[in-house]
RNA sequence: GGUCUGGUAGUUCAGUUGGUUAGAAUACCUGCCUGUCACGCAGGGGGUCGCGGGUUCGAGUCCCGUCCAGACCGCCA
């Protein structure tokens, strides 16, 4: 027997008990006389003690001789401290060791394991093995595990069945690049990882199991962020016989749930707003409304003056930044410096201070006198010791740029806290998305979300003005899920894949499978997935979804430690096939 | 594909205007220490300054290229 106990459960009613612990070697402190181990697991610290007269000279040497994260067992009795250590759990009791085992042997890390270490990332991620025995990174698996169990017991609670869906299926042209992976009994082909499980769920809804969900892994082969990973975790879910209404109902259920097992509380009713007026209030289709700041447009109340920036721009709007009135013109600079920044992309920037004694000192003063800028101040909900900062330009950019700008700002106040959870529903998304590149429309969501009923003929007029029945649930600024009714009938699919760009050829080729489904009796149906790996970062008040992701992936998307993606040998490739032609 | 920031001891970092033998903390090793728990004290070892080229009497420091890491833009239906 390794063990009778954990490294984190002994207290003071188990004093005088014979005891087994296995563990890592935390820390060895050598007093001389006396020689203290801190014995690690993943449930806490038991100190063991060696000292000159209840222990054997062979055994105090052994013990000198450990070093750290040597995996050690020892045998022993409970006994009371002399002196308590109140901070840990097993603080007040420590084992006499009577036998003592090195199981086995280990180098000196790299880094400290502890909370606060000192490693970076690189290293950390190269021996990630030892960063998980260290607490952040442990409890934030084991935090991980939870929400995953709570997400199973809500939607089990539910009626939906967990169903898995193939990992190697075909590549569509439609959405993200796909990972591809050759075939060797079939020359010449490919089959393609999932970006998710979109057709298979619907299958699974004309194939009757009306509530779905899978907790499953999925591809795309783009660009990494710091919330995004090449392969990651959804929450996928799909119902039959529902309406949009139903959806919005079960996962808003499920996000209370959630909330309220893991932080003890949620909001009775989630705000739902179109994706319109998130546009209008935030410039952002996943606003944060943790904090205020909304937009005001100042078209009416700018443009028609001297100031021919704001008379040429289709769009003038501004924001209050509460109680930054007070900044220098040093700060003020910083902060045009910061929208101009390529990744931001304004042209500049128009501020107006709005002084504690009710006048404005702006930097257009020639163009606008105090009632003008009073009337901005109104549009723009600007208080006595609020900046007024204001963007102009087209619409669709300056939007964005001014929602840069309320994030950025938000994040300096301090608005944006960690331990406050304002979700929202985002309804009535447009159906298509334009391409500036190409001219051509795509489909915001995917091509098998439904139009809003009644815009079909809109299709053909004015394709961008069409609503579909999608909607995504934002959490704190972020899109933590998403979702749609869908098309359920052959016709209509064909229409949208039309639309699409699609030949009725191609059509077939790619997704004749779920159009031949359809004329089998597929019910009304419609679904929603969740990302996991960003759901679970945000209840646990961190960005970075890395740190609740075992084995991540880097920048560059690449693991570090196992140093993938790596070529592969030549008869490899022969027997799938394929040349590889590689510039040099 | 692009923008920005960084790369110096095992690790995290400092290194001034280009100038003697490149420092600190921590980790590691040795010794001491009668209750430690971030133990303490004394001593010691440890460097391809990412890599390649250039400027210069002289480069960790300046210039060019390149690789790696991180954040962001594009991209992510």
């Amino acid at each position: 027997m390794y063990r009778s106990y954990t490294c984190g459960e002994l207290r003071t009613d188990h004093i005088q008990e014979e005891v087994t612990l296995s563990g890592w070697v935390q820390k060895v402190r050598d007093k001389g006389f006396v020689v203290w181990i801190d014995l690690r697991d993943r449930y806490g610290i038991t100190q063991l003690i060696f000292d000159e007269e209840r222990t054997s000279k062979a055994l105090l040497e052994q013990a000198r001789a450990v070093g750290r994260e040597f995996v050690i067992q020892a045998k022993g009795t409970v006994i009371e401290r002399a002196s308590k250590n109140p901070n840990i759990p097993t603080g007040a009791i420590e084992i006499l060791v009577s036998e003592f085992t090195v199981l086995n042997e280990a180098l000196v890390p790299p880094f400290t394991i502890e909370d606060e270490t000192d490693g970076g990332e690189d290293i950390r991620m190269k021996y990630r093995y030892l960063d998980i025995r260290r607490n952040p990174v442990k409890d934030n698996l084991i935090f991980r595990h939870k929400v995953a169990m709570e997400v199973r017991k809500y939607l089990s609670n539910e009626h939906f069945i967990e169903i898995e869906t193939p990992y190697l299926i075909k590549s569509t042209p439609e959405g993200a690049r796909d990972f591809v992976v050759p075939s060797r009994m079939n020359e010449g082909q490919f089959y393609a990882l999932p970006q998710s499980p979109q057709t298979f769920k619907q299958l699974l809804m004309v194939g009757g199991m009306d509530k779905y969900f899978q907790i499953v892994k999925c591809f795309r082969d783009e660009d990494l962020r710091a919330d995004r990973q090449p392969e990651f975790t959804q929450i996928d879910c799909e119902m039959a016989f529902v309406e949009q209404e139903d959806i919005l109902q079960i996962f808003e259920g499920l996000t209370q749930h959630l909330l309220k097992e893991i932080h003890g509380v949620a909001p009775e009713k989630f705000p739902r707003i179109t994706y319109d007026e998130a546009m209008q209030r935030f410039g952002n289709d996943k606003p944060d409304i943790r904090f205020g700041m909304e937009f005001g447009e100042l078209n009416e109340v700018a443009q028609h003056k001297e100031f021919n920036v704001f008379n040429s721009a289709e769009l003038v709007v501004g924001i209050a930044i509460p109680g930054a009135a007070s900044y220098t013109r040093k700060e003020i600079d910083a902060l045009v410096d910061w929208v101009r920044r390529p990744q931001v992309g304004a042209k500049g920037m128009v501020y107006v201070k709005c002084n504690e004694d009710g006048s404005f000192k702006s930097s257009v003063d020639k163009f606008y006198d105090q009632n003008d800028l009073a009337k901005w101040a109104d549009v723009t909900g600007a208080k006595a010791g609020d900046l007024i900062c204001v963007l102009s330009g087209d619409s669709n950019a300056t939007r964005a740029q001014l929602s840069a700008l309320r994030m950025e700002m938000a994040e300096r106040l301090g608005l944006r806290k960690a331990t406050e959870f304002a979700p929202l529903w985002v309804i009535d998304f447009p159906l298509l998305e334009l391409d500036e590149e190409t001219g051509n429309y795509h489909a915001m969501h995917h091509p098998f979300t439904s139009p809003k009923p009644g815009q079909m003929e809109l299709l053909d007029t004015n394709p961008g003005a069409v609503k579909a029945n999608a909607y995504d649930l934002v959490l704190n600024g972020n899109e933590i899920g998403g979702g749609s009714i869908r098309i359920h009938d052959k016709d209509t699919q064909a229409i949208m894949f039309k639309h699409l760009g699609f030949t009725p050829e191609e059509a077939k080729a790619q997704f004749g499978f779920l159009m031949d489904a359809f004329q089998y009796g597929a019910p009304p149906h419609g679904g929603i997935a969740f990302g996991l790996d960003r759901l679970v970062a945000i209840l646990g008040g961190q960005e970075t979804i890395r740190d609740f992701i075992a084995f991540p992936k880097n920048n560059s998307g690449r693991d570090v430690m196992i140093d993938a993606p790596a070529s592969v040998d030549e008869d490899q490739l022969k027997e799938l096939h394929l040349k590889l032609d590689i510039p040099s």
